[in-house]
DNA sequence: GGAGCGATGTCCT
DNA sequence: GGACATCGCTCCG
């Protein structure tokens, strides 16, 4: 399946993909433009890399399940666990493209309306706030279940092209060339 | 528009 | 007790 494989082989062909939130009856819809992978033990940045803890413990488990973590006291994270079962790996959502239900979205980040729509969803930190993504509610759910109320999609539609860049916000293996973007596309974040 | 910094929870040593 | 895969606010140009 797709996301049981490296998860430098899925962090690209995720890019173009759509996220889905289905909640009272309102659906929310972004495409996914900017995603960092993050390996095992080889990866010092990787939250996988100290070994499997009841954190982690998804990183670890089946392919294509959300890992969410809270950081900076502040902010969710949004990942996808990716290889095969008791072997970890994921992808980081950095950045998504607002497609349906941007309305609901300002609700959910607590902003304005007339903000720029690039700081809806531009960022780990504010998509999951735009989803109205936590761990509590989402950590260790499928995203490849089309009938739960967070998953991701796929309308077919293929990034014009794909560019690898170092990751961003890491102190550790800062030079590892393993965020995907879509290229020039303006809801990249940085 | 960029550098600096505070907020603030959770996990691990 | 320190690190942390962030964000938004200041202050300065």
């Amino acid at each position: 399946m797709f996301f049981d494989r490296d998860p430098r082989l899925v962090g690209p062909d995720l890019l173009g993909k759509i996220l889905v939130r289905r909640q009272n009856r309102k659906k929310l819809a972004a495409r996914i433009v900017e995603v960092e992978a993050y390996l095992g033990a080889d990866d010092p940045a990787a939250h996988a890399s100290i070994g499997k803890t009841t954190r982690n413990a998804v990183l670890f488990g089946p392919p294509g399940h959300a890992y969410v973590y809270f950081i900076y006291g502040n902010h969710y994270c949004l990942n996808v666990s990716c290889l095969p079962d008791g072997t970890p790996g994921g992808i980081l959502f950095r950045a998504l493209e607002p497609l349906e239900g941007i309305e609901e979205m300002f609700k959910l980040r607590g902003i304005e309306e007339t903000v720029d729509l690039r700081r809806l969803t531009s960022g780990p930190g504010r998509l999951a706030a735009a989803f109205g993504i936590t761990r509590e509610r989402d950590n260790g759910k499928d995203l490849t279940n089309t009938k739960s109320d967070l998953y991701i999609a796929d309308d077919g539609s293929l990034p014009p092209e794909v560019l690898i860049t170092k990751r961003i916000g890491i102190r550790k293996a800062m030079d590892m060339p393993l965020r995907y973007i879509v290229a020039g596309n303006r809801f990249v974040s940085g």
